[in-house]
DNA sequence: CCAACACCATACAGTGGTGTATTGGAAGAT
DNA sequence: ATCTTCCAATACACCACTGTATGGTGTTGG
């Protein structure tokens, strides 16, 4: 699901196409989330983000009761994208291989998963026990999925476990270290990355395909080129 | 190496023994770093610091000449520990075996290698480029710490950079997520990891060493009571 | 046409933080 | 015994931010 209308709908405002008069909700809940993920969760200031908006801070305190209230419908927005994502990759229909592609496409895709957001909301849980038992309970429910998506395709529990740990939390571990590399050079290791969580060898029609999807998706990669093969 | 000798070092104090008369620049910095891994990075107020320490600000403004290099002494003492356990552990001498064990050993050892540290500071260089390169660079170093040694015992380039940020990023990912199991359960985990890792069997007598090594450190795991077999 | 509403500006009181300048006091050196 | 030296307390000026109360203005509907 796209953000800005997750944002929306976590603002409760259906958006009449009428251009807003002023200011709405949803760009003020937008804005703070970007400075979540560009700077901290204590970056995240009424004052600030009301220079940023060009409007002073009586309009936030007309939208939101106050910075709690901001601070809950972000934390709301992050609960219904990038969980569903993984999940819904992870459960579709079709073969290990498919599950496997789709979750690539999460990883790729920041409308899917945005993972500045995820380490923000982690980041921002830093000794608030309360808020480290949601993002606990995402991530059970991450694995979870997981771990029935390789013990469906006829991976034994401990196996379908442990391959399930691998995949989510080498991505994750990507993520963490702020990697920054070429979307040429992260195609480049899918086939064999899909090799070791699942000992099969990736079709090469299925690769190429896996290519082309990502090659038309040129939001994605920016001015880079990628070959096709 | 030990935490409180390098914040000692950082600070420039040969800790003579007779019992410091007050406050030293170590104990503000140990304190700092306490509440950075606690709390992150705006938690690490001269205020907050100065109550817990049970002296007025006047007494940090002794020690230092303001909160900047209060944080550069932080960061002086993150650089000096947890990049040197993981290099030492895979470039000391003997089998493949013996070195990934000893990266075992690290990820459960905090005194060799502390993950709440080392991801306060990866959220603290949150939205500062230059801090990111400062990390950027020392991850660079303990990866190819970690492909030097799978390629130095027969991987091919290719599979040993594979290997290594498998080996590596499942490793951050467990910490970045904020798992919490007993030890008990991540020592069941030893021998299948150590089979994805390297394709080998663990031998079971290294394992059930391995175990007693870590059983013999009590203060590894608390109370809980681990079967040596 | 004007009244009500939606949205924003302004002004104010209060809190928590930084950094500086100055003073106070206890231990060790002479 | 006093004199430094080291370390900490106190007081002050100065933000940045929160939240409240109230007034102002453009837009819409009756």
């Amino acid at each position: 699901m796209k953000k800005r209308q997750l944002i929306e709908r976590v603002s409760k405002e259906a958006e009449e196409d009428h251009a807003q008069p002023r200011l709405t909700r949803a760009d003020w809940l937008e804005k703070a989330l970007e400075m979540l993920i560009e700077n901290g969760i204590d970056a995240v200031r009424i004052t600030r983000l009301a220079d940023l908006l060009r409007v002073t801070r009586g309009s936030f305190y007309w939208h939101f009761a106050d910075r709690n209230e901001l601070l809950e419908a972000m934390l709301e927005v992050w609960q219904q994208s990038n969980t569903a994502s993984i999940i819904q990759a992870a459960t579709a229909p079709g073969t290990l291989q498919d599950r496997i592609l789709a979750l690539f496409i999460c990883w790729l895709d920041p409308e899917l998963f945005d993972p500045r957001l995820d380490f923000a909301v982690r980041d921002w849980a830093r000794g608030d026990a309360a808020l480290q038992a949601v993002i606990a309970q995402s991530d059970q429910q991450r694995m979870d999925a997981l771990i029935a998506m390789f013990a469906a395709h006829g991976f034994a529990e401990r196996q379908a476990i442990i391959r399930a740990r691998n995949f989510y939390y080498t991505q994750m571990g990507y993520y963490a270290l702020n990697v920054r590399e070429p979307l040429s050079v992260r195609l480049s290791y899918v086939a064999t990355y899909f090799e070791t969580y699942t000992d099969e060898k990736l079709d090469p029609q299925a690769e190429a395909d896996f290519r082309q999807k990502i090659i038309a998706r040129r939001d994605l990669w920016g001015d880079e080129r990628i070959p096709a093969r």
